[in-house]
DNA sequence: AAATTGTTTGGATAGATACCAAATATAAGA
DNA sequence: TCTTATATTTGGTATCTATCCAAACAATTT
């Protein structure tokens, strides 16, 4: 078994740096580093804050629990959660702010889109069918473009995860 | 080997028939029918016209001459192109439409991305990672409340495909 | 302690995408 | 035409994501 991955934020809260043994890489979070439905875990885990049961995610995702229970572990082996086996799972520092990330993407996006004269709620499915392909980047800018908005359709919009302030 | 699937066009374009057999179905077409990869065959196939050889299509999204001829298959089976083996592919009636369909999405999409301060080809490349997600009334809509431009950043636009106009 | 409920493991499947090596077809050269 | 070169397809295999089921296992409740 190779030494683990270990993911984690710097200072500059675009950073996240690994330690891959004793070696330290730093690198720029894309926002294209997890697949669609590890994005709705992470976001869902973070609204719920706080330790939360294999049942819950998977009732709320609607998979079977064995589902949530291996998707569980993959995200766990990236360092966004911790696993306690037959407890739960609590996101890790790391990510908590990545999930502070995925729900802002996720807010800015179904904002732009009532722009252009769609529902809350068509502009929040749409959103959630494409954000994972969206990355750090281009969100920064549309929310600059914006002008910062704090709130959205669906959602508060913090902006700790800004490249441009 | 069940009857084969064979979809066509209506006179209103936004809506696809379907033979199996002999029976017709209707259904919209949401925009979501095909996968990222067949998208950019389709656009390839569209903006070559005529007959493509499988070796052009593979050096040009950079794959394996076997994984085209295998996609294009795929894309024969649900009738979007014909295949005439050790010959190239030619767009079916329906496959042409449907690109003309998929090469607007893109294009209104990265145009509606450079109004947010996105390059050109930062707003293309975008929208190209995320576009196969996009509804076809999503971008009914942000093509209508664009004014339905007729040039985008990534070309011309068409609007034969729009639902509003 | 036994039964119920919740969770995990193991196995299997499916779709998307990809490559390689071998077989086959077509085209070009001699 | 025969041979060689090039293009294409086939078959096999692999990875990643996502899923489910059945069985094993842990925790909780009665």
């Amino acid at each position: 078994m190779p030494p683990q991955i270990t993911p984690f934020f710097g200072m500059e809260s675009q950073t996240l740096y690994t330690s891959y043994g004793n070696v330290i890489f730093m690198q720029e979070i894309t926002g294209l580093e997890l697949s669609p439905k590890k994005v709705e875990y992470l976001k869902f885990l973070f609204k719920k804050g706080e330790l939360v049961r294999t049942t819950d995610i998977s009732s709320q995702l609607g998979v079977d629990p064995s589902t949530s229970t291996k998707t569980l572990g993959d995200l766990a082996e990236s360092g966004y959660v911790d696993h306690i086996p037959y407890r739960g799972v609590r996101l890790t520092d790391v990510g908590a702010r990545y999930a502070e990330f995925l729900i802002n993407r996720h807010n800015i996006l179904s904002l732009m889109l009532t722009h252009y004269g769609l529902s809350s709620e068509d502009a929040c499915e749409e959103a959630s069918r494409f954000e994972s392909f969206v990355s750090r980047s281009a969100v920064d800018r549309i929310c600059s473009s914006m002008g910062h908005p704090t709130v959205g359709v669906c959602g508060k919009i913090g902006h700790v995860s800004c490249d441009i302030s």
